[in-house]
RNA sequence: GGGAAAGUAGCUCAGUAGGUAGAGCACCGCCCUUUUAAGGCGAUGGUCGACGGUUCGAGUCCGUCCUCUCUCACCA
């Protein structure tokens, strides 16, 4: 580290150096009327036979420079990509050439100039002023580039999840997939807006937490003097909602689990949900088929994207499966017939644990897991999961065993989450309350939310709710593998 | 939590039998007016992730720990 520090105090020795030739090294604004992007693909406009001109203001971030003595080729990098400047001593005099000629990597800088072609064709600033916009006393991380090529890239990831900055100015891609993430984003708020849904902001800091089976994160109110937890998910608030009669409503936010963390899971992640009145998990799949079809189609002109080496197709519609006939099909297992012991054998022979005392649908939805998720590549509904698994459903009218939900995967995980959602007061009083007596023994069963169970009993309307991690969503129409390259700051360990 | 791999200069990486720590780029000095991974000459720069051990001697061998990556487990 001490070696960065020299580096740093000769930097902040130029700053001084600049100061003393009458220069702020940290000016407060420039008028920019160009972007390096617009100028290569409009070069006509800005150049007509080399003989008459449209002078170009532009600025940006040096990203390379090539000196020769009393002139210099310079790479800068502003929000629309790459321009390189030529830059000579007689066209921009001897103070400022002197200043450029100290000028380093990662300072930022306006100039105005002419565009001409070198030549061997590259499209240049000639510039003839040149402002020193920011001064930069932290080395970038040095990346090279050669017929697009990259060599020694910014590798490292943790240092790019940690200096997300940086990542942003030296490695390729990384700006735009952010974009696209926000694009995705937009994409789906728009459908929703135009089918009528209310978009809302509901609590994280919450007194008590549900909606889901998950660890919470907890922490505390001074004033109030008590503790608050972090939602786990959306669903109780936007309930509430539906009761209040917003009877299409959604909200696209941040909802944390206190759990392990791998390549699919981070503490905080976005989750879309959704409420929609008089409607069940059939327009539910609907819906959720015209999300991920349309935005795939918005962002690519197509409905197949590659992911994981796969071609996935999400042209609707797309399969509908009973959780018990995927049993049957994927791993040859007819579970109706078979007694709770030969279905504990099972979980035991492939390695999975049941929790606390045995419930036979949580055992077949944890056969299911064991034995099916993996095989689900492309996008298929699971529904008719076994009751026992959320008490927040309504059971099928034909086999009360199990309930209207469904589960979508797609590449062999979760994506989406659906209900014709619970609103019986008596039997949600009763599944809210027998579950937080689970709570001993399964730490991941929620308490007793007695302000929704009576906003259940005000009633709620037939509803169909829908919940969609946006953060696998982005995964899927990007193509990255790793959580923690669609999220701008992954929760990191703190350094030593 | 298990397994595997990794951590050496600001960045990207070498470092072979345990014997004074290397390269490219960046940075610093010099030359250079059409370069583009610019080039040439020269110089600086390191607690080899941390701590302990073995040894005359450890980047290298052993142990513990930290961080990250991949993977399995867990996970609505």
């Amino acid at each position: 580290m001490e070696d960065l520090g020299k580096l740093i105090n000769t930097r902040i020795e130029k700053i001084n150096a600049i100061r003393e030739m009458g220069i702020n090294p940290f000016p407060y604004n420039y008028a920019i009327t160009d972007f390096s992007a617009d100028i290569k693909d409009n070069f006509d406009s800005y150049n007509k036979d080399n003989e008459e001109f449209k002078p170009v203001t532009v600025a940006g971030r040096i990203m390379s420079v090539r000196l020769m003595g009393k002139a210099a080729f310079c790479t800068i990098h502003d929000k629309k990509g790459n321009i390189q400047l030529y830059v000579a001593q007689k066209n921009i005099g001897d103070k400022y050439y002197d200043l450029f000629k100290i000028l380093d990597i990662g300072d930022i800088i306006g100039v105005k100039g002419i565009v001409k072609k070198t030549q061997v064709g590259e499209i240049t600033v000639y510039i003839d002023s040149l402002t020193l916009l920011t001064k930069n006393i932290r080395p970038l991380p040095i990346v090279k580039e050669k017929d697009g090529e990259v060599y020694d890239a910014f590798h490292d990831k943790e240092l790019r999840y940690r200096n997300r900055h940086l990542d942003l100015i030296v490695t390729h891609g990384v700006k735009e997939l952010f974009e696209k993430r926000t694009r995705i984003i937009k994409i789906v708020k728009r459908i929703l807006d135009i089918k009528g849904f209310l978009e809302v902001e509901t609590p994280i800091l919450l007194p008590i937490y549900g909606g889901a089976n998950a660890g919470p994160f907890t922490t505390y109110h001074n004033t109030l003097d008590m503790l608050l937890y972090l939602r786990i998910s959306i669903e109780p608030y936007l309930k509430r909602l539906i009761v209040g009669g917003i009877d299409r409503v959604y909200e696209i936010g941040k909802c944390f689990r206190n759990e392990g963390m791998d390549r699919t899971h981070n503490p905080e992640f976005t989750m879309l949900e959704l409420y929609q009145s008089y409607a069940d998990y059939n327009d539910m799949m609907d819906l959720t088929e015209e999300l991920f079809e349309d935005t795939c189609k918005e962002l690519y002109g197509k409905t197949e994207i590659e992911f994981d080496g796969k071609t996935i197709s999400l042209k609707r519609p797309w399969r509908r499966l009973k959780m018990i006939d995927a049993i049957r099909e994927y791993a040859d297992i007819d579970i109706e017939s078979l007694s709770d012991d030969e279905l504990k054998n099972i979980i035991k022979k492939h390695g999975g644990e049941l929790k606390s005392a045995f419930v036979r649908g949580l055992a077949i939805n944890e056969i299911f897991e064991l034995l099916v998720e993996q095989h689900l590549i492309q996008p298929v509904f699971i529904t008719h999961q076994p009751l026992e698994t959320t008490p927040l459903c309504k059971v099928d009218y034909e086999d009360e065993r199990y309930l209207q939900r469904f589960e979508l995967f797609i590449n062999g995980s979760e994506f989406a989450n659906a209900y014709s959602e619970s609103n019986d007061p008596v039997f949600q009083r009763k599944t809210l309350y027998d579950q937080s007596l689970r709570k001993e023994a399964d730490t991941e069963a929620s308490p007793m939310d007695e302000n929704f169970v009576q906003a259940i009993e005000t009633g709620m309307p037939p509803t169909g709710g829908l919940g969609v991690g946006i953060d696998r969503m982005v995964m899927l129409l990007t193509g990255e593998r790793s959580i923690r390259d669609v999220l701008l700051f992954p929760t990191m360990k703190p350094e030593k």
